[in-house]
DNA sequence: ACCTTTAATCGTAATATTGCAATATAATAA
DNA sequence: TTATTATATTGCAATATTACGATTAAAGGT
């Protein structure tokens, strides 16, 4: 096994957890944060602002393009990355409508 | 391998990609959609709701609990779960900060 | 006491993820 | 053309995750 059955969930739920799978790791989040703060994209100081391998950031961003939430610029030799707005406020509703489940009245009997 | 590096990353970023984490499997999702949906909670209708053998819900059961965000009632030979609510806000509340980052001003150049 | 029901745990197989060294690729510089 | 620089890809080892059959544990019912 290992395998994830994806067949028998809804596609909802199948977008959320592809999301979040993809927050699931620290390097991913710092990554992200790192490229919101500094306003102008950055390229390879992630490994230097992070202290993992540069093989290991490129299979990281290669994971955060993939789900569309970055985007790259070739710029000479190197590369300049940053956020993706546009599907990162798709990304952002998609969330937002299952973090706040709780909205919807609903009791407790724990 | 295979192991994260949790020690270069701070607090706030380990936290959030745990939380993540726990939300990167379809079958959490729909636990906790499920576990919303139903008011008052319930057991073990979670298998026959979703696909899944039992070990595997008992399983998936035990990482929501772990990370606080069900807790589980004993009422005869059945255990009855819900949502934490409380700490189900606290991790939107960090979550959410995570995800509005974008509304910091911030350019892009991509 | 003995069975039934419900859920947890154990053991294990299959697959996925993480991380990095080594190497390849691509663009510019000399 | 030959370096140099920056990033991607490959290959691989270590570990984690997913899933489930078999078993165990706990509570009730008879």
């Amino acid at each position: 096994m290992g395998l994830t059955k994806t067949e028998i969930f809804t596609l909802e739920q199948n977008q959320i957890s592809s999301i979040a799978k993809v927050f699931g790791h620290p390097a991913r989040v710092a990554i992200l944060q790192h490229l919101f703060k500094i306003d102008s994209c950055i390229c390879g100081d992630l490994v230097d602002e992070i202290g993992l391998a540069q093989p290991t950031i490129s299979q990281h961003l290669k994971e955060l393009k993939k789900i569309g939430l970055i985007k790259g610029n070739i710029t000479g030799t190197s590369i300049c990355y940053c956020i993706d707005k546009e599907n990162w406020t798709t990304m952002k509703t998609t969330l937002t409508a299952f973090l706040d489940q709780d909205l919807e009245d609903s009791n407790n009997c724990c």
